[in-house]
RNA sequence: GCGGGCGUAGCUCAGCUGGUAGAGCGCCAGGUUGUGGUCUUGGAUGCCGUGGGUUCGAGCCCCAUCGCUCGCCCCA
């Protein structure tokens, strides 16, 4: 067993082999699908200025009241791991005097930092891709940033396994006298309610409707929905973000239970959900953030993003792409060894993924070839080197041929 | 932060009512001094997560601790 110390912390892990693979792909998808939907990749500090997550995230959010890894680093300053990637790029609009040219579509990925405890599909470290499109305060823009996250998922083959679930959170003003409802509602039933949930009516009365236990459940379904006391602008927002989604081609449910865990969303809260995660359930989710770039310091700006988790994305995966089949280049001898190089040089300046092992006779070569997946095996010795020529065998078939030294890079392309 | 399950070889796991460790896969070497993937012969590998306790004796029982895992919470 490992000794002391040499497991990572707990929460952390490494990404080797197929776990990169897939994390890899992952990213590069995303990554290609954004840029089509014009948005370009930015890359913000892994750590910030304590104050840019707790003003925007919510002082009294769990994130921000027990899961930030915060220290004060050697000059006394409080800085913070991000817990997540939007209060960094909001804060970077600012801070790169962006604000005075938007819209801005912004792509990007990386990892975040939580103290959970963990669990599938969820690590202290744990990656995230998400875009942001600031400036455009049209539905068309939130119906724009999910449709892009839609074509992610189809292209990751993911799609199906996965359902788009939509609702509206309203303006301030409709959020409030929502709000206001749910007080009442919940107070009325309080003793029948769960102690979170007695918890949550305090700090966040919109958090019991997606409480998972089945008393509050009950009580859940009789409480009001959001429609009733949306103002006409809201509302028409809403129906605007609707059509527009259609427009776009994108299935979604409605399903007015859905909230955000983070204070600075409104308007449109959406979240791509599976069962095939567990309790981990949630793939992408969003929503729209009109007061969030004000609350950094730059002006009233409004704007709407999702971010989603490669780590859970990796795990829905049904299949990688498998690196490319390499050949190995197989000496024998100094004098071929050589001669070899000059052959493992140009199959690479092809783009040919090739590899020469450092030691062994032909027999543990050809038992690495194998082991590595290799399609070819160029076979390289004194005689052949004496005639121009390699063996070429096809590691699949067991054919061998003589090919010209020159011709070896075409005929393994 | 709360509750359940689990920690034995590199990996997956077996190990009886306590009697001082096993399999498969993988790895290494040989059968084949210039031919892999199949076959075959042989080999190495363990502080049985860690610390303490009970016992003549602990992988097995008890306590603690660390880690993993599932759920709650939270959230992507």
């Amino acid at each position: 067993m490992p000794l002391m110390g040499v497991q990572p912390v707990r929460g952390t892990r490494d990404l080797l082999g197929e776990d990169q693979r897939r994390h890899a792909h992952v990213v590069a998808t995303a990554r290609r699908v954004a840029g089509l939907y014009g948005f370009d990749e930015w890359q913000t500090p892994i750590f910030e200025d304590t104050t840019v997550f707790a003003r925007s995230l919510g002082e009294t959010s769990d994130v921000v009241t027990k899961e930030m890894y915060t220290f004060a680093d050697r000059g006394g300053d409080s800085v913070t791991l991000r817990p997540e990637g939007t209060a960094g790029i909001c804060r970077a609009l600012v801070s790169n005097g962006l604000t005075q040219s938007l819209p801005q579509k912004v792509f990007y990925a990386g990892p975040m930092f939580r103290y959970e405890r963990p669990q599938k599909g969820r690590y202290r470290q744990f990656h995230q891709i998400g875009m942001e499109l600031i400036g455009p305060a049209e539905p068309l823009a939130d119906a724009e940033v999910i449709a892009c996250g839609h074509t992610i998922l189809t292209t990751l083959g993911v799609a199906g396994n996965v359902t788009l679930e939509l609702n509206t959170l309203g303006d301030a003003a409709s959020r409030a006298a929502y709000r206001a409802a749910l007080v009442t509602h919940f107070t009325a039933a309080r003793d029948a309610l769960s102690d979170d949930s007695r918890m949550r009516l305090e700090k966040n009365p919109l958090r019991i409707l997606d409480s998972k236990d089945a008393g509050d459940r009950e009580i859940v379904a009789a409480a009001p929905t959001i429609a009733p006391f949306l103002t006409p602008q809201a509302q028409e927002f809403w129906d605007g973000l609707r059509r527009a989604l259609d427009l776009f081609a994108v299935p979604f449910i409605e399903n007015p239970r859905i909230v955000r865990g983070l204070d600075y969303y409104s308007h449109t809260a959406f979240e791509f959900v599976t069962d095939a995660l567990g309790a981990q359930g949630t793939v992408l989710a969003g929503g729209r953030y009109d007061g969030l770039v004000a609350d950094m310091g730059g002006p009233p700006t409004p704007a709407v993003g999702w971010a989603a988790g490669i780590d859970r994305l990796a795990l829905l995966l049904a299949d990688v792409p498998a690196p490319a089949r390499p050949v190995a280049v197989v000496p024998l001898g100094d004098a071929a060894q050589a001669a070899a190089i000059g052959v493992l040089s140009a199959l690479r300046a092809h783009g040919l993924r090739a590899e020469m092992a450092y030691r062994g006779n032909l027999k543990k070569r050809l038992e690495r070839a194998n082991r590595i997946g290799a399609k070819f095996a160029v076979i390289l010795g004194e005689a052949e080197l004496a005639r121009g020529v390699a063996q070429v065998k096809d590691l699949d078939s067991g054919t061998q041929t003589d090919v010209a030294l020159h011709a070896v890079t075409a005929f393994c392309a």
